[in-house]
DNA sequence: ACAAATTTTTAGTTTTATCTAAATTTTTAT
DNA sequence: ATAAAAATTTAGATAAAACTAAAAATTTGT
């Protein structure tokens, strides 16, 4: 497995997470930011190799051995994130950027006792499950924000956009994973929130509600 | 920077450091596992680049900056290997081939890090020196074991050979960095010496001591 | 249903890092 | 000094991963 065709291989699972499974040329060179032409090439040696299922014009899906590989790498990625934050103190907008670099270390006896070290972690630093050693994951009951009912408690356990910006907003208003959050109102007109967090009463966007994950406490 | 261009210098750096700094074709051909031709080709590219002097026949040496390069290179190796032995509880033969990976993953700010976390350490589990953030060196004054006069004492500071089965048959024999030694007799015929260590008496061969280091504590 | 728009593939290049085989330069030994 | 040996470079090829431009298939809108 050469870095690309990890790269490839992790692209094509994250796609098809939410579709059925099956994703478009355009949909991985868009994520890859590379050309479609360069995708068909690439989908035509995975599938040679057996990582996928390909069909001309017919877009494709992870084999079994693929999607294995592929929750390979997601748990590499994610063990490194934890590290990166847990033990190096990174700030966690900063960390997927090195991890998609770690994630191709070649060593199983790394990533054993890396998990070992970091006191086998369930999930990442942005609330994200880590797949077992065989693949399986602890499946948790998150629901986005702006899809609780108000009056419901919650526990912030993840975010949905991992990108920097929304991180650093998130530091900036200090709200942060494992925060207690209680919906308090909100306006029919754009759909932004009155929450109560860390004691304190803060209004925000529908657009931030739908980027964050809680879990209900009752 | 490639990762071959990475593994070039570095060798180059390596090779260099016992000639005047003046390394030939064949000799990092040997070392990298490739052809002549490829070296060539490589060499000139470098040169190209500025990391190496270069005419043709007559051999390469780097530059500055590429004297610059290749500490770097060795400081994120050297570092990455500390981490293995004392985070990750890694034996001391293993750490090199996953060092080797790990020495190429870009992020300046990690190598800080995990110097920081590390507590700056100034040898690898070799007993090595870890060149600083700048490229200086802490010279150590330490000696080759069969160079040592009889009677002498000292502390075993780091290895010349550092492939696994020499490592491992030190770990066999209880022989490990930091254990203070003293030199009871050597053979004529064979060169071998008697050496007291953690207070038993043992013979071992003049191709060992060869390859051990020793600080000499008095 | 069918023309237009969109998506995807094909064909032909480029760059990087290899290789083999042949040519050239340098070194060594008589 | 010169022939043989060794080291090094050149020439030409290959494989991986990109790209552009053009062709082909599929989807969409009327
Ligand atoms: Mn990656
Ligand atoms: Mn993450
Ligand atoms: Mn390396
Ligand atoms: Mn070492």
């Amino acid at each position: 497995m050469t870095l690309s065709e990890e790269d490839y291989i992790k692209v094509i699972y994250h796609l098809g997470k939410n579709e059925n499974g099956t994703v478009s040329t355009n949909a991985i060179a868009d994520r890859m930011e590379t050309k479609p032409s360069s995708v068909t090439d690439m989908v035509r040696k995975l599938s040679e190799k057996g990582f996928v299922n390909y069909k001309k014009y017919k877009g494709v899906s992870l084999t079994e051995i693929g999607t294995k590989t592929a929750l390979t790498l997601v748990r590499k990625h994610r063990l490194w994130e934890v590290f990166l934050v847990e033990k190096l103190n990174f700030p966690w907008d900063e960390v997927h950027e090195v991890a998609e670099q770690l994630e191709h270390i070649k060593s199983e006896k790394l990533v054993d006792k890396l998990d070992k070290h970091l006191d086998y972690p369930e999930v990442d630093p942005h609330g994200d499950p880590i797949p077992s050693k065989n693949g399986a994951f602890k499946k948790s009951i998150k629901k986005l924000m702006n899809e609780i009912p108000i009056g419901a408690n919650g526990v912030c356990v993840g975010v949905k956009d991992s990108s920097p910006p929304f991180l650093k907003f998130l530091d900036k208003n200090n709200i942060a994973l494992g925060d207690s959050i209680l919906i308090l109102d909100k306006e029919e007109f754009d759909e932004s929130l009155h929450i109560r967090i860390n004691g304190s009463d803060i209004h925000i966007s529908s657009q931030i509600a739908s980027n964050l994950y809680l879990r209900i406490t009752e």
